[in-house]
DNA sequence: CTAGGAACTAGAGTCCCCTCTAGATCAACC
DNA sequence: GGTTGATCTAGAGGGGACTCTAGTTCCTAG
């Protein structure tokens, strides 16, 4: 294999990514690429570094909880190009809302978590304290 | 029907938790109630306000991402009662911990989220300042 | 009495996001 | 030339969490 740095397999793309093979034929299959996918010897696929970096954005928008649906679209407007800004800016803001709303959901989540630990924690004090004075009882 | 006011309809409880209907029989299916939901005339459930508390957990503890499973699990460790706190607080800070790491993935997320917003920004900026010296024209 | 609306059951369907299978092909090394 | 290991395609499978359907039954009001 002549070994063209800037070219990798997609095993080697699936090791730097942490995508599965699957899910990297798979995103290809739902055109979450930016560049049609090259393809070399023997009609394998062949990624490059921008491939790698793309990938990277989609899994931290993925991560932030991006659907595929709304990813492809925004792969859609990315590839299309330089003059539909307002469209990218619209949807990134949308997600950028989603995003700190599900903090915030997910903080005051953690409140009553949280309490329930503090409550837990208690009872299991009490149990020991319990278990001390008084070897095996289950009063709580 | 004798209005014991204590005494919900799936409807009223679907109502007050945001569940739905569907989703409530669903739950009860899937023993995420602590005690068996009653019936009352012609085979119909009846809640009280014990199982809208404990629903209001549940929504909780799913909308932080807690797996059906877990909450079952968490479920039967409850119904099972007092002397398993370890059990529960272990559950518990389990998800305590899944609940911080996702609210800071989600954080670091959102840095990207905000550069790729700050940059359409400047790029619509650019775009309205170069329409206004120039109609129509689509430079970047 | 009848109509309307709410609830019942069992089970199928949906949506999302992969993941895996099967069987074939290809490249590289010994 | 043969084996090994990576890759290919098309399509099936799976898990999570509902959601909906169909057909029926029941309560309440008019």
């Amino acid at each position: 294999m002549v070994e063209d740095p800037t070219s990798l397999s997609i095993g080697q793309v699936a090791e730097r990514t942490g995508l599965s093979i699957h899910a990297l034929r798979f995103y290809e299959q739902e055109g979450l690429f930016v560049n049609a996918v090259r393809r070399g010897a023997g009609g394998r696929r062949v990624y490059d570094q921008d491939d790698v970096d793309w990938l990277t954005v989609c899994i931290i928008l993925r991560a932030s909880g991006m659907p595929l649906t709304v990813l492809r679209r925004y792969t859609d407007l990315v590839r299309e190009g330089g003059d539909n800004a307002e469209e990218r800016l619209a949807l990134m803001r949308e997600h950028q809302e989603r995003v700190t709303s599900q903090i915030s959901r997910l903080t005051e989540s953690l409140d009553l978590i949280k309490f329930k630990v503090g409550v837990y924690e208690d009872l299991v004090d009490q149990g020991d304290a319990a278990a001390e004075q008084c070897h095996g009882s289950s009063l709580t």
